[in-house]
DNA sequence: GTTAAGTATATTGTGCGCAAGACAATTAAG
DNA sequence: CTTAATTGTCTTGCGCACAATATACTTAAC
């Protein structure tokens, strides 16, 4: 990528979009077996952290917050209620909205979840600065490309 | 995540592989239109980036390069094929693996995709240097979530 | 009150991503 | 040659991710 050639920059090594991907599933497979435990996909995982941090909010203000539409989260949250974690209620005063809120079951999986970020960043390998600065330079992506 | 509290690192903001995953989606996101003009989804753009470096491979040499299983491969080459981008032969020296290899449609393409690598870098707006430590760190993750 | 515009959620359809398992071809061992 | 183990591909089933669309509700304008 020193030289912006053409050519040079369709190889699949040169991309940094391609890192970014493969880092991405690799990284979603490498939650799967803990997540398992918790009977919780990484989107799900996701999608339960949320709310261990902010309970009874609709499903645009969670799609806001994990950068996901209604679409996505339907389905998902189904299965989530499915499971018995947490209700899908519908709001008093806009009818049109839901409030989706924690059961008990589902506030009380978050002991068992306490120990997942840690593991994870064993697995992860890398020096915390490193992580941090990996953090920074993805947020400044996102932001980058959702303007 | 200065302190490995628990509770801290449970939260959304603080989670290293949420800015991944949700930095790769707007990736993702912001080569759809890009990709709209060759009729390629990514995954396909990067398979076919394979083909355009190496011609008449097998399933398994691709999924090595690509990281990717053939549950996900099959489907989507035979998308490719549908499009009349490569052909899927068999081998002749052991009958059970295909050899890919492009038609003169799937090495055409590759001219109108020359323009997509730089179109995403100004997409990103990150500084090269920065992209260039992303793809370092990605790959080390990468490595470190493999073995 | 009717109409129009905007908003919140749900539905449908397509394409990954992967686990689990099936199957046929190849190779190794006896 | 026969059996057993391995390998390469395919199939099935599930769960995202998202575009496009539908529906129902709310608010504002008249």
């Amino acid at each position: 990528m020193s030289e912006l050639n053409e050519e040079t920059m369709l190889h699949l090594d040169n991309q940094v979009c391609f890192a970014l991907y493969s880092a991405t599933n690799a990284m979603i497979r490498a939650y799967r077996p803990m997540l398992k435990a918790l009977d919780l996909t990484y989107p799900q995982y996701l999608t339960m952290l949320v709310f261990w941090q902010q309970d009874a909010i609709s499903v645009k203000v969670l799609g806001e917050q994990l950068h996901l539409d209604s679409g996505t989260l339907t389905p998902l949250l189904k299965r989530l209620e499915l499971k018995g974690l947490i209700r899908r209620d519908r709001s008093k005063e806009d009818e049109r909205a839901r409030i989706l809120c924690l059961t008990d079951a589902g506030t009380a999986l978050k002991e068992q979840a306490k120990s997942v970020p840690l593991n994870m960043f064993c697995h992860a390998g890398l020096p915390k600065e490193e992580l941090l600065m990996m953090k920074a330079s993805c947020e400044a992506l996102l932001s980058n490309l959702t303007d």
